[in-house]
DNA sequence: TGAAAAAATGCATATCTTTGCAAAAAAAAT
DNA sequence: ATTTTTTTTGCAAAGATATGCATTTTTTCA
């Protein structure tokens, strides 16, 4: 299954020329040796934050939307607290987007539960870097957070 | 003629809530007492630079897509690369150097772009650490980054 | 004015996109 | 390794949007 490599070369092909229909797109990753269905394409293209635009010269085009991103991707919710807007994994780690500035002060909160799956937290302005201790899973933090952050499922 | 008024009303609309299909739209509209038929509605949405875009929850929302223009267009794209001095790599994240203080302006820039590569960004003073999804090299946030930020090496 | 040209609109339909459902594939648990 | 659970996918159909064409409305210009 090679569902990231597709979606990168969407992404790409959006981006490297104007193209105004899904049908369109579908051609050009055959073209590129991934196969895919016009379904599929729809899907991978909500979750990209992808959409259909006037492109200003009667015509249409997709194009990245720089607001909406990705949220569905991993097998984690978006939760109902406020202040987190996303969280995503990688490398073994959590990334946790939240409101501008509100970083530090989940961060602290989540510092403050003391639990031992996780490491340590970095916080930016809007991002925190969450490191679980060597051993606990994703799942692990993912459900640990749930237990701290009350409204996240 | 009354299309400027239904344009302006189109657009108010449209930013006050989140209205997902055009007969939707078309609903609201002809509760504020404006007609209109979906065939007309679909041209002035072109007109007006409107396009349906995933809200990130699941479904779908009209947007202006000012957005996605701007960071087509960015008019200070070229302004922002001479404040990066220095990437570098470790444990499969980047480590940008800025300029003193512009670390968060540039990573709002590259966070900005919304692309599918970077997992988030953590900016500190002069320093920004990205990491990039799982599954993503190096080099393609090296290229992903070259794109953002054209004149980059 | 009134005639001619341009723009806007509605209708019906073509085109395009999304989605429910069942099956296949992948991941997680045992 | 096998079972269970979750995720991804294709198919087909439903849903939503765009457009050609004829008509009406608005604008232009003599």
């Amino acid at each position: 299954m090679q569902k990231v490599g597709r979606l990168l070369e969407i992404e790409k092909l959006i981006t490297e020329a104007d193209i105004s229909t899904q049908d369109e797109l579908l051609r050009k990753l055959r073209e590129k040796g991934i196969p895919c269905t016009q379904a599929t394409l729809s899907r991978n293209l909500k979750q990209l934050g992808i959409s259909r635009v006037p492109d200003g010269s009667g015509g249409y085009k997709y194009s990245l939307s720089a607001t909406v991103r990705l949220i569905d991707a991993f097998p984690f919710k978006l939760n109902l607290v406020p202040v987190i807007r996303e969280i995503t994994e990688a490398r073994g780690m959590m990334i946790i987007r939240t409101l501008p500035g509100n970083a530090s002060n989940t961060a602290f909160f989540i510092d403050g539960a003391g639990r031992f799956e996780i490491a340590g937290t970095i916080a930016g302005d809007d991002t925190i870097l969450l490191i679980p201790r060597d051993g606990i899973t994703i799942p692990q933090v993912h459900s640990c957070l749930e237990s701290i952050l009350p409204g996240l499922h």
